[in-house]
RNA sequence: GGCCGGAUGCCCGAGUGGACUAAGGGAGCGGAUUGCAAAUCCGCGAUUCGUGGGUUCGAAUCCCACUCCGGCCUCCA
């Protein structure tokens, strides 16, 4: 069965052979090299759950495809120029994102609550909601920004999360060879204009005609004499007053909307890669528009798969900022849920149907992971004993993103599951699947009390595996802040005692207290633990 | 108006012609265990897959119509 995946280009399921294949031509992916472009965040505010689904669900991808053994080089962008909030016009007319996140900025200050130093300044905007974003992404897992942490010089960090205003040059290259291959033309207001007639490609991704998109039948393209057809979009906009501007052969301006994926795409995966993602948003026109300017300035075809996230619901509506219906990420963990938890939450469903985010999917991602980390707690006894009996105590450790997967010799109960654990995965990234898969096998081994050493080994290390993929198992849970923790223990001593006493109205309530603080109590016979919980106490309706 | 998805138990969500007497998770109920809990274990729950027709020996799965929900059609992940 071979690995499918969903092709927004061609609008069909296809079997995902990558361009640098693996020695294995019934197995492909195992030891190919494979190139990943995502878009990412823009950074004029904290992302959402929403955008985080999409960014989650090229996490997902990214290591599925290293745990099938590729060598994955992952790109995303934060996009930090600024682009038009006006939606009337498609040429810029509006008035800058960067500009209004500076004016929030500024009225923060007023209002004491200042974020950064200097709010009139773009770029430190800028900056200031990237660094949020990745500390957010961190949180979250996101392999790309391990990566990026990882990666030692500014090129190297720069070729992982590349940043438009860092790239200007090459983007003006790039529009110049356009113009020069006759892609690009200058109108008479001076703008510099992607001539979508000659690219007859242009609608193929999102199924679009150049004759609906002149028809307009949305009513949003707008006809403006300097363009030679209405879909025409702008590569560079002179404009000596624009709030981020750079020079240009063209004059003082800033760059068009799609100019960035094209080049820094390219620069870090070269001309022709294996896949692109992006929310179902980009498909038009970002996507395609970016097809047009790479193959128009390369020659070469761009990306092979293109794969894209459907929308995120909240409680069963759109997400909207006039709604106020949208969670950031630092929203959800100033609630009480672990990151781990939201990272299930969102990547629970399969990609490409469309989800509906509920505070309840929460709870119910909180109760799954908590059942797989106890799991993972008895295994790692079960071998910690052994092993240390042994002198060997490599399983104490998580493996990291980045560490190769070890294939032992795995029991049969264990290659079963990660066999049909693939097999979902393999269908267009079905977690859904594949979870019912993992829960399905994890099942007996609750019931044993005791597991024999070759089994739990070999549990552990299948768990390890889809681990890799699902990130929620063996990675640290967020810590309580020291004061807290004090408090904790505190009162754990208090309860210790008023159970000696068999006080037990006391040691109930302590209990009550602790759960409130987003703490659990265990009762053993071997002594009594505790332990943060992944989710706040439910709120009684 | 054009294009594209979706509707499965109380909730989330797999399954896309016969092994479906419909996976898995959550919540619930009864029992074991526990001082009480938590965790774990045992047991219970869709004769049915938005509605109506059709194709077929056989349909959640294919076809047609309808209803409802959502997305894109130059702000957006």
């Amino acid at each position: 069965m071979p690995t499918r995946f969903y092709n927004t280009l061609h609008h069909r399921l296809e079997d995902f052979i990558p361009l640098h294949p693996g020695p294995d031509a019934a197995n492909p992916i195992l030891g190919s090299q494979i190139g990943i472009y995502s878009c990412g965040p823009t950074v004029y505010d904290y992302a959402h759950i929403g955008n985080f689904r999409a960014f989650l669900f090229s996490d997902v991808l990214r290591r599925y495809l290293e745990l099938r053994g590729a060598q994955v080089t992952h790109v995303m962008n934060m996009t930090d120029v600024g682009h038009m909030t006006d939606d009337q016009l498609a040429d810029g007319a509006g008035r800058d994102k960067l500009e209004v996140a500076v004016e929030k900025m500024k009225e923060n200050k007023k209002d004491g609550k200042a974020l950064i130093e200097n709010p009139n300044d773009p770029f430190a905007v800028a900056d200031f909601f990237a660094r949020a974003f990745l500390q957010d992404a961190r949180l979250l897992g996101l392999g790309v920004v391990a990566d990026y942490d990882l990666a030692t010089t500014h090129e190297s960090k720069e070729r992982i999360i590349p940043r438009p205003t860092r790239h200007i040059p090459e983007f003006i290259e790039m529009i110049q060879t356009l113009m020069a291959r006759g892609h690009a033309y200058k109108g008479d207001d001076g703008v510099v204009y992607y001539d979508i007639h000659s690219f007859p490609a242009y609608g193929k991704l999102s199924g679009n005609s150049l004759e609906q998109l002149s028809h307009g039948a949305g009513g949003r393209t707008n006809e403006q004499a300097a363009k030679k057809h209405p879909a025409d979009f702008f590569l560079w906009k002179p404009d000596a007053h624009h709030i981020m501007r750079w020079p240009s052969p063209w004059g003082e301006g800033y760059p068009g909307w799609h100019i960035e994926c094209s080049v820094m795409s390219i620069r870090a995966l070269g001309q022709s890669f294996d896949l692109h993602t992006g929310g179902e948003d980009n498909i038009h026109p970002h996507h395609e528009c970016e097809i047009a300017q790479s193959e128009g300035a390369t020659g070469k075809p761009f990306v092979k798969y293109w794969m894209h996230t459907r929308h995120l619901m909240v409680n069963g509506e759109k997400m909207s900022k006039s709604r106020g219906n949208f969670f950031t990420i630092r929203d959800l963990t100033t609630m009480g849920f672990d990151p781990v938890v939201i990272r299930w939450g969102l990547i629970s469903t399969r990609y490409r149907e469309p989800m509906n985010f509920t505070v309840q999917s929460l709870h119910e991602a909180a109760a799954a992971i908590t059942t797989l980390r106890d799991l993972a707690d008895k295994l790692i006894t079960a071998v910690a004993a052994v092993d240390e009996a042994a002198g060997d105590g490599d399983f104490a450790v998580p493996d990291g993103l980045s560490e190769a997967v070890h294939d032992p010799v795995l029991e049969p109960a264990d290659q079963r599951m990660l066999a049909e654990f693939n097999l979902a995965m393999d269908d267009d990234l079905n977690v859904s699947g594949a979870l019912a898969a993992l829960f399905t096998w994890a099942n007996p081994l609750h019931k044993h009390k005791k597991l024999a050493y070759p089994q739990a080994r070999s549990a552990l290390q299948s768990l390890k595996k889809v681990d890799h993929v699902l990130g929620v198992v063996f990675v640290d849970l967020q810590a309580l802040p020291q004061d807290k923790q004090r408090h904790v223990e505190d009162l754990m001593q208090k309860r210790d005692a008023a159970r000696q006493h068999k006080d037990f109205a006391a040691s109930d309530m302590i209990r009550r207290q602790l759960l409130s603080l987003g703490v659990e109590v265990k009762d053993t016979p071997a002594g009594t633990t505790w332990r943060p919980r992944l989710a706040p106490e439910k709120l009684s309706q």
